[in-house]
Formats: C-alpha cells, sequence, structure tokens
DNA sequence: TGTACATCAGTGAACGCGCGTTCACTGATGTAC
DNA sequence: TGTACATCAGTGAACGCGCGTTCACTGATGTAC
C-alpha cells in the first residue's frame, strides 16, 4: 500500500544499509562513517540513531547482510553441489563475490567491531556450515572438518590475494579457471584427508 | 660510537616505525596515528615529519618492514625447503607469524593505503617471488606458478581464517598439524597441476 | 684548536575538519474511545 | 466518523575530541676555514 513511504522517511533502516554500501565501496572502510550515511541519505546526523545504537551496529549490519548475500550466491551457483565440478563453481562464485564487492568483503572478514554482534556471529556461522555440509556430502569418506576447512582456506585466500592485486584479476575467465584448477587439486588429493582423520583418531 | 643517540632524539625514523607497531598491535589500525605514534615516541606531533611525507608514508614503511620480517621468519623456518614437510614447515611458519602479529599482518594485506609506494610494492613481490622460487625448486615437472598460487592462497586462507577466529587456534600444534595436512594434501596432487598447465598450453 | 656558519631534527602554536554522541525538541503517524 | 492522546521517527544545535597538516621558530650537530 505505502508506495513511497511508510513513515516519516519511508524505511531509514535499509536506507542506511544501502548508504553505508554505497560508502564502503566508494571511499573504503574508512568512508564508513555515521554521519557520512546521514548524509547520503537524506537525513539528519542523528536520525541513524533511531535505527543503529551506535556506529558499530551499523557496520555490523553491513557485515552481516554480506553474509547472507555471499550465502545466497553460493547457493545460485548451485544449489547442492556434489560433483567436483559442481564444488569448483561454488568456489568461483566465493572468488567472484569478493572480486564484485571488494570492500564489502574486507568488511566481512575484517577485525570484528563487534565479535559479539549475534547478527554477525550467526550469519558467518552459516557461511561456515554450509561449507562443511557441502563436503561431507560429496566425501561421505573423508575427514569433512579438515578438507571443508582447507578447500574454505584455499578459496578465501585465493579471494584475499586478488582483493590484494596480488594475483592476475584482469579477466574472469582467467580467475575462474585458476580457482577452478585449484579446487580440483585439493578434491583430487582428499584421501589425504581421510589418512590424517584416521591418524589423528588413532593417536 | 653513540650509545643513546646519535642526533637530537637518537634515531626517530626507526623510534616512529617501533611506536606505530605498538600501536597497530594494541588498538589495531585504527589507533594507528601520526600523532599518537609521535606521543609514544615522546616527540612533539609534527617531528616524524622530519622522517615520514605524511600518514600513508608511515604505514606503507611499517607493512614494508613487515613483509621483510614474514621473508626473515619463513627463511628461517627452512632455507631451502623441498621435500613436503620442509615446505610444510614454512607453511606452518607463514601461518605463525600471521597470528603472532595480528595487526601487522592484517595492515600488510589491507587495502593499500599507497599503492604506488616502492618500498611496500617491492616487499610484496619478494614474498611471491620467494614461494614461487620454492615450488619450482621443489616440483620442477609441475606448472610452478599455478601451484605456488594454490599453495599460497592456502596457507594465507588459514591465516586470514585463524586470525578471524573461525578456525581453531587456540593450541599452536593445532594449528600446526592443520597447516601441515593441507599443505601436504596440495601437493599431492601437484600432478593435476602439471596437467592442467598442459592443457592450458595447448589450448 | 677555535671560530663562523650552514644544516636540519625537533618544537609548539595554530588552522580547519569530520567525527560520534547527547539532548530537548517537533511533528507526523497510529490508536482508543 | 471525529476527537484526544500516545508514540516515536526524525531534527538541529551543541559538546568535546583527536586528527592531519602548516608554519615560523629554535637549538643542537656537523663543516669550512
Amino acid at each position: 500500500m505505502p508506495p513511497t513511504g511508510t513513515y516519516h522517511h519511508g524505511d531509514l533502516r535499509a536506507a542506511c544499509l544501502r548508504a553505508a554500501r554505497e560508502l564502503l565501496e566508494e571511499d573504503g572502510s574508512a568512508g564508513l562513517s555515521l554521519r557520512a550515511v546521514a548524509r547520503r541519505a537524506g537525513v539528519s546526523a542523528t536520525a541513524p540513531y533511531r535505527h543503529y545504537a551506535d556506529r558499530d551496529a551499523l557496520v555490523s549490519a553491513v557485515a552481516a547482510e554480506g553474509y547472507r548475500e555471499l550465502a545466497g550466491h553460493l547457493a545460485g551457483a548451485h544449489p547442492a553441489p556434489v560433483t567436483p565440478d559442481e564444488l569448483a563453481a561454488v568456489a568461483v562464485a566465493y572468488v567472484r563475490f569478493a572480486l564484485d564487492h571488494p570492500a564489502l568483503f574486507r568488511a566481512m572478514f575484517a577485525e570484528p567491531c563487534d565479535p559479539t554482534s549475534e547478527e554477525r556471529v550467526a550469519a558467518t556461522a552459516a557461511i561456515s556450515e554450509y561449507v562443511r555440509g557441502i563436503v561431507r556430502a560429496a566425501f561421505p569418506g573423508a575427514d569433512a572438518e579438515a578438507l571443508s576447512t582447507a578447500i574454505w582456506a584455499l578459496v578465501h585466500g585465493l579471494a584475499f590475494l586478488h582483493l590484494d592485486g596480488k594475483l592476475d584479476s584482469s579477466a574472469p575467465e582467467v580467475v575462474a579457471a585458476q580457482v577452478t584448477t585449484a579446487v580440483h587439486a585439493l578434491f583430487q588429493a582428499s584421501p589425504a584427508f581421510r589418512t590424517a582423520a584416521a591418524t589423528r583418531t588413532a593417536d
């Protein structure tokens, strides 16, 4: 029913999030101030306090939104990956997301401004669980914990090295090929993780 | 000959670097201001300008020092690693460095404050070359470029996930075992990189 | 060895800035009768 | 349907703060003769 606005502004909470993400992409995390967010949302400097307790709360909300978006993006690449190719597609989507939203991605994994933010903790746990679930389904015999950690680290590392300009990110296909190769190699080595798990249990 | 000081202060340039690193570890990158550095070095707010053009120059210098230290730390783990075990030891040293100097490590890989800093660029290139050199020596048949990227990414990703509290970092041995397992698995899969290189060349 | 001078590391006052956050407020929306 | 009231989203002035950076300076060190 309300086409433009429900309340005074409409939906300042969402508008703040949007403004924050824009600022993040434009000026990096340094440019993300409550005042700048308010300015961009076309609202007084103190209006955001109606929706966020303080600056940290805003940043945490942005990060949490980023996690949820990342999760959606991964699921979009393949809802239930099992074969190495399907898994590689998800990995490529992960790196793609980082390259498409560099500042957001950095903010998500930056020093946690508020480590106790429920929303944030829940969102990161969801990603971690998601990866583990995929690996468990695809490699029933392996130590899912160890293998999923390795694969997450590999993909996460690729994402960050690309973000830092340490690798050639010029063409999406180059990036995709590189990620695919690396992930395939790691999965090919999955028996090593089975052995590792057995060894550790035997100790 | 000069035991305490050469000039007025002694060696303010080095003192600033030291102060900057302390501030980094104590308050994170947010606490790293020129004024705070000067304060900690026991010097007027503007004294550091004699040694650093601006804040970015200081931060770049800190990061560059971090890179050189990291390189030394890796070389200290093993001067010329060849066997998987030796390579794994270097990988463990990499993650160890990140965990021992979390804020410095973050600063090294944060959004480059000054991407044109010669000192900084040279330092990161050195690390990258170092990894490639090791892999080339250890796996003559493989596509050194692809394999070294994968292994760097894996280790770098593990370091960052630990830093972000996404993995269990409670005991050094647990971390070391995890890194070792993952690296071994990747090296075991090195033939995949040989194939990948051949395929790409054949295209 | 002693004096005159140049250098330049460090000083301290001052600038303007944007920030986070507080507070008492206003005025639109939504609710009870 | 109409009026009286409560709620609460957004306002705007104000606070104190630490920051980066400038500038003209001072005073110790090092150099030339």
